[in-house]
DNA sequence: CGTATTTGACCAGCGC
DNA sequence: GCGCTGGTCAAATACG
């Protein structure tokens, strides 16, 4: 997949809490108890880098600066000395539309297809040839393009951890070696039941030290429970305060964040203003936009 | 014993 | 059409 590959640019500092992003991506509902919130605690921060950006309405990538915006906001950022621990994220969607919801429906309703002929083929199909199968399982006729309807997003993360705690509850269903790479990419599911969110993690042959995340669609719940670890770090209400938009990466799949500050402490990142309102980056990005074109 | 991981095989899509 | 690559499946295996 030479699209996706993960060019990492000269950036401006952001802070980044890619936990509280999915969280709030995963388009959970509003209030949930945040006892059940995982910890962002590992000690890297993230930042946004481009994935496969191939939308046709969409602005050339852009530099997305939060230098000079309120530092009320953003103290953290853009003061802290570069350290190890560093990372990024972007975003992408597919021919299909970024942020069509239209797509989204009509992407779950086909998953739901897929579901239940599958389990239908389960039952009565038992006689039929190992071909006939294998098309079956896969949910798709012959023929029929595989579509990826899901937004993703991938982060770049500085860690020597692969697979790093997100908070929710993966299974590993595929490793692949990748081409000019002497690193495996794994594939992982959601776990929890109707949650068709997958993520691939391989690390970077440029640099070992940063693991490439990539998430593909929306968590249709909240946090597991049980997740290890998820307990106390983060039962904060203001945890929210870092979130992006939800739409914002659907609707500028184009960008670049990437962090040149250490992650804040929770404390740091727990204690932003609640006027930290994530249009702002909307906003910001905008302007951005803006700047690069004139 | 239930759950997670490993791993080889298979399929789809794409470029040549 | 063919070969390559990414993505997925599912049986076997490992693990707690």
């Amino acid at each position: 997949m030479s699209g996706e590959k993960a060019e990492l640019f000269h950036y401006d500092s952001v802070l980044f809490d890619p936990f509280s992003f999915f969280s709030h991506l995963s388009g959970g509902p509003q209030g949930f108890d945040d006892s059940a919130a995982p910890p962002f605690n590992y000690s890297t921060t993230s930042s946004i880098l481009p994935e496969t950006l191939h939308s046709d309405h969409e602005p050339a990538a852009a530099t997305l600066s939060l230098h000079g915006i309120s530092s009320a906001n953003y103290k953290a950022g853009g003061t802290m000395p570069v350290t190890a621990n560093s990372s990024a994220c972007s975003s992408s969607t597919t021919e299909a539309g970024a942020g069509d919801q239209d797509g989204d429906r009509n992407e779950q309703k086909e998953r739901q297809e897929q579901e239940e002929n599958r389990e239908g083929k389960k039952d009565d199909d038992d006689g039929d040839d190992d071909k006939v199968k294998k098309l079956t399982k896969l949910g798709r006729k012959k023929g029929e393009k595989r579509q990826r309807d899901q937004p993703r997003f991938a982060f770049m993360t500085k860690s020597q951890i692969d697979h790093l705690e997100d908070g929710y509850r993966w299974r590993k269903y595929g490793q692949k070696a990748v081409k000019n790479s002497p690193f495996p990419r794994s594939y992982y599911r959601c776990t929890t039941q109707k949650c068709s969110v997958k993520k691939r993690v391989e690390r970077s042959y440029q640099d070992p030290s940063i693991v490439i995340t990539t998430y593909e669609g929306q968590h249709t719940h909240h946090y597991p429970a049980n997740v290890r670890g998820s307990s106390h770090l983060l039962a904060n209400q203001q945890q929210q305060h870092f979130m992006m938009p939800p739409n914002f990466l659907h609707h500028h799949s184009q960008y670049q964040l990437q962090t040149l500050a250490p992650p804040p402490s929770l404390d740091q990142q727990l204690h932003l203003p609640a006027d930290c309102d994530l249009l702002l980056l909307q906003d910001i990005y905008k302007s951005v936009l803006n700047s690069n074109q004139a």
